[in-house]
RNA sequence: GCGCCCGUAGCUCAAUCGGAUAGAGCAUUGGACUACGAAUCCAAAGGUUGGAGGUUCGAGUCCUCCCGGGCGCGCCA
């Protein structure tokens, strides 16, 4: 990583605390990278900033094994012109770290939680619940590459009034099935899964109708989540995802932990009783108001198991850093969970919360609308079965999860050059090709070692080093920032630039020196876009 | 009404804690296979970054106001 080397460089001469930028410029006339350093140091100082970057510049110049030309331009822009063999030594870094190359230790192995759907276990995971899928998992993949420990979790809310509702749809849809006329509520799950389960329950129970209301009614709602979460379970895997920890809301309770942090925020004079119902001062920390946390009715709410989640989360189980991915609608709960943190005397910047915007399916050109309740919606499984699960997982990773995301099914369906996924997947299966071919050829792939690798001379192998030195620096930016879809940008850059090298230039010719040099870089954007595939959950096929 | 998110080329989107002349893909037009996979490549054209002020050496990015769209605002989850 040619960045860390010009920082190092320059922080022999600045002052730590400087918060100044090294960073490809726009323009190729203004060098591989450049500085702000002296623009940034010049406000400090209240010196010119020309003058400042002239002394730099002369200092940097030195490490003629680094650059082989540094200037300054504009207002005070140092440009870095990286030496040719600095370049050509990046594939043997490449090669020689293998599936390790861009793995770092950004993290130092500090513990973070990466909590992700945790859709209520009333219904089959729609579409919206995939994105999230897709960003929880790449990031936790990111994460653990970049050097973090990290635990992927899955919060299950297998109590209170939305099982309940759940129990009591799945009994009234048997009661439907048994020939009896029932006027479904609306507020109820009304989707047709319910009556799979209902006609899946009465084979099972054929003796259900024949008991108590509420006994029944129990019984369903523990069938059904049971059958719904082992379905949600399935989808995950095949949709490439797998977790470490299944949470139960209800284990939560049973170990009460709900009742403990409770007593904890009271002691800490967090909680006040009015008109019968328990609430936390979350106006105190930030909140537009304050928020009940017992009802007068005695139950708990949900926020109240929140609470004692979360709680456990930085102070039982030791996690530095809570990443939590929630569905942009929940937006409105962020400030009181910070708040709780507050008042818990937890710093609440250890909590992220990253908000999924909205999947808006096209089809045909025409807006695909849903709604859980009505029970008209996408699942996950109708996608991957309509369009395949690579596709489905990088066109959800190709957004800033913030910005609400179209997707094009007939788009996504095409196995052409308007589908982005293809286009990365198939760099990837060329470079297998040619390897293929040369193992017809007869050449030792051993041999890479020793290549020359200054006979890669070329614009568009300069190009390829360049990528293959950013890959580790892009790992860790979308690391630090939470933002995986930085990784995916950079795959189809690097997809990019290898399929212009592959119309421009040959890895098998004549020239068997040439040759090896150039396969010894096509072995290491192999590398790079395999383990950047891997990190995406998306496959790297040796062909399509 | 209050709060959060978004607004960038015809369409879908990038743009690194504020950096130099705002970039890709698609669509459009024109071109490239007698050698490793044409699911590829090259070229042209496409912009008042929703609008108006402000901060400064420098603003798509930060601040204020306005316009438009989405989502929240419950003793639901």
């Amino acid at each position: 990583m040619i960045v860390k080397k010009i920082r190092e460089e320059l922080l022999k001469h600045l002052p730590e605390d400087l918060p100044f930028k090294v960073e490809p410029p726009r323009e190729e006339a203004f060098g591989d990278y450049a500085t702000n350093a002296a623009l940034v140091l010049a406000g400090r100082l209240k010196r010119p900033p020309r003058e400042l970057a002239d002394e730099l510049a002369g200092k940097l110049s030195a490490r003629a094994d680094l650059f082989s030309k540094v200037e300054v331009a504009g207002p005070g822009f140092i440009n870095f012109f990286v030496a040719p063999g600095y370049w050509q030594s990046v594939v043997k870094e490449v090669l020689s770290r293998g599936e390790d190359y861009g793995r770092s230790e950004l993290g130092r192995g500090r513990k973070v939680q990466v909590e992700f759907v945790s859709a209520n276990p009333t219904g089959p995971l729609h579409i919206g619940h995939g994105r999230g899928a897709a960003v929880g998992d790449t990031l936790a993949r990111i994460l653990s590459f970049a050097g973090y420990e990290v635990v992927k979790e899955y919060y299950v809310n297998d109590r209170g009034r939305q099982m309940e509702i759940l129990g009591r749809s799945v009994w009234l849809r048997a009661r439907e099935l048994s020939g009896e006329k029932i006027d479904f509520p609306e507020d109820h799950y009304r989707g047709d899964y319910i009556k799979d389960l209902a006609r899946k329950l009465l084979a099972e129970r054929p003796n259900l109708l024949t008991l108590p209301e509420e006994e029944a009614v129990a019984i369903a709602r523990d069938f059904a989540l049971r059958e719904i979460l082992e379905e949600i379970k399935q989808d995950l895997i095949d949709f490439g995802v797998s977790y470490d920890v299944w949470y139960s809301e209800r284990g939560l309770y049973e170990r009460g932990e709900v009742e403990e942090a409770l007593r904890a925020l009271s002691e800490a004079g967090h909680l006040y009783e009015k008109e019968g119902a328990l609430w936390f001062r979350a106006s105190a920390f930030g909140d537009e108001k304050d928020r009940v946390v017992r009802r007068s009715n005695g139950e708990p709410t949900y926020f109240a198991s929140d609470i004692a989640y979360h709680r456990e989360k930085f102070l039982k189980r030791g996690f530095d850093l809570v990443v939590d991915v929630w569905g942009a609608d929940h937006h409105g709960y962020v400030p009181r969970l910070k708040a709780v943190l507050s008042a818990l005397e937890i710093d609440p910047e250890r909590l992220q919360v990253l908000l999924i915007q909205m999947v808006n399916l096209i089809e045909g050109g025409k807006l695909k609308s849903m709604s859980t309740r009505a029970g008209e919606f996408v699942t996950l499984r109708e996608l991957m079965d309509e369009v395949g699960r690579d596709a489905v997982r990088f066109t959800f990773l190709t957004r800033k999860c913030d910005a609400p995301l179209e997707f094009d099914v007939e788009l996504a369906k095409r196995q052409s050059q308007e589908n982005p996924v293809y286009y990365v997947q198939y760099a990837h299966a060329r470079l297998s090709s040619v390897f293929r071919k040369t193992e017809e050829a007869g050449l030792k792939l051993e041999t890479f070692g020793d290549a020359d690798y200054t006979r890669l001379d070329t614009p568009e192998d300069f190009k390829l080093f360049k990528l293959l030195d950013a890959f580790p620096q892009v790992v860790e930016d979308s690391a630090r920032s939470l933002e995986p879809h930085r990784l995916t940008y950079f795959l189809l850059d690097l997809a990019t630039a290898f399929h212009d090298y592959y119309t421009k230039h040959r890895f098998l010719s004549e020239d068997e020196e040439l040759s090896r040099a150039r396969l010894a870089l096509a072995r290491a954007v192999k590398q790079v876009l395999k383990t950047g595939l891997n990190l995406l959950g998306v496959s790297a096929p040796e062909r399509m």
